[in-house]
DNA sequence: ATTCGTGATACTGTATGCAGTATGTAAGCG
DNA sequence: CGCTTACATACTGCATACAGTATCACGAAT
């Protein structure tokens, strides 16, 4: 059986295509990608053990690329290396949820208030449109890609800080917590709640005001604490 | 040649005794803890290009665990990986420098605030004689050893805290600018400033101030910025 | 002389094979 | 009937082999 995108071959995967320039994506990096959605997803619930052989046998590839993608999981923390015992995918518990929500918090206001400071006026207009696209979904109610684009929004918030460290690590630690927040915003009620929050941040950046835009930021990292302590 | 450490075999390196209970540790952490090592020291230097066959011959291990090693160094930033021309140790821009010194800030007062909230009596005296083994190497001169209890006590700080996540990202961040920040050691005569700094920086955790403690953190890693920056 | 092309070389990416270890199962013993 | 132990199985950890690609050097042509 095959696991994950539909399309098996190169089109898709070893090569793409990147302003007409030809990139050529490791096997390694591929998998990695995939492994990371499949996470996200819960098709590999957390806690799960990874089976080197079945895994690779159901993504079409060797044990070795996909090992390797496994150890790049790992160093960024989204697995554990048990020894002779192969990897595992991490499981959150509510304190390390609490605990990165923590710090995403302070990331993320920090990141709002450079965003504020150094964004271009083009910068600004892109997030806006992200979240107007958002918007749409949340009326049309599809859920995946109203997640995935609320997702890019603060991603590109904190894009818009040029600061790369924060933005690598911002990441990772989203990733961590992408499943818990996925699954989280299946059948909420509070969708409206975080739509309105999302107002407020698009206004406070739209204004440049980086201390309300912090605190913006904040109250909706709060809130989502309460919105997703429930799943565990 | 060999690389690194000097004791060969088992007893360093692949099996170690923790509480009498015996840990196996996989070849590719023990690498991956070794070039950590060898990317810090220098012996690595920044750009410069990993032959896992010649690298891997020095360390005394197949290019396996070495290439899974290198696969973790890059889920935690440390190395970049350039399709079909391997891995390369990742090289700091200025800005990058400031950048990760913005959030590292950022993140130590977090760390600072929560710690003087949570930390136990106890855990703030071992911080205390951390500092005090400090100021002994710093009086006897040695480097390295400085150095070394330097960096502890920053990530001993981000211990209390309390927060795993807070310390992971803290640790992955130092680690990126540890060589800098080693070589930076060397020949500065600002020394005598950063132990004041720290010296300020005990203060305020004894007395459980938090702002004083954040306070002191950020005053310091400002300076440690103008102390380092002249390297780039 | 310089530039472009061509071939050799060396290194990365991937697959596979082998050895060692954990785990589950079944049999023997209390 | 429960517990321990021994064995079989399956999976991980590591090494090696092979294929594909980038790089460098050398030579030819302009």
């Amino acid at each position: 059986m095959e696991l994950g995108s539909s399309r098996s071959d190169l089109a898709e995967r070893g090569i793409a295509e990147n302003g007409g320039r030809i990139v050529r994506r490791p096997l390694q990096e591929e998998v990695a990608a995939r492994l990371r959605d499949l996470i996200t997803q819960g098709t590999i619930p957390a806690g799960a053990r990874i089976n080197e052989v079945v895994l690779g046998a159901q993504l079409g590839v060797s044990r070795t690329p996909l090992r390797e993608a496994v150890r790049m999981l790992a160093g960024e923390g989204l697995v554990e290396l048990v020894p002779a015992r192969g990897a595992v995918v991490r499981k959150l518990s509510a304190k390390d949820m609490f605990d990165s929500l923590v710090v995403l918090k302070s990331m993320e206001e920090l990141a709002g208030r450079l965003a504020c400071a150094k964004a271009s006026a083009q910068g600004i207009e892109e997030v806006s449109a992200l979240h107007r696209a958002m918007l749409e979904h949340y009326v049309q109610r599809e859920r995946l890609a109203y997640f995935k684009l609320n997702q890019a929004i603060h991603s590109a918030i904190v894009a818009l800080s040029d600061n790369a460290t924060l933005a690598w690590t911002h990441e990772v630690i989203q990733a961590r917590m992408k499943h818990i927040r996925f699954i989280g915003n299946a059948g909420s009620e509070k969708w409206a709640g975080a739509v309105e929050e999302h107002e407020e941040m698009i206004r406070a950046l739209q204004a440049r005001d980086g201390n309300r835009l912090a605190a913006a930021l904040g109250l909706h990292l709060d809130r989502t604490f309460t919105r997703v302590k429930a799943l565990l």
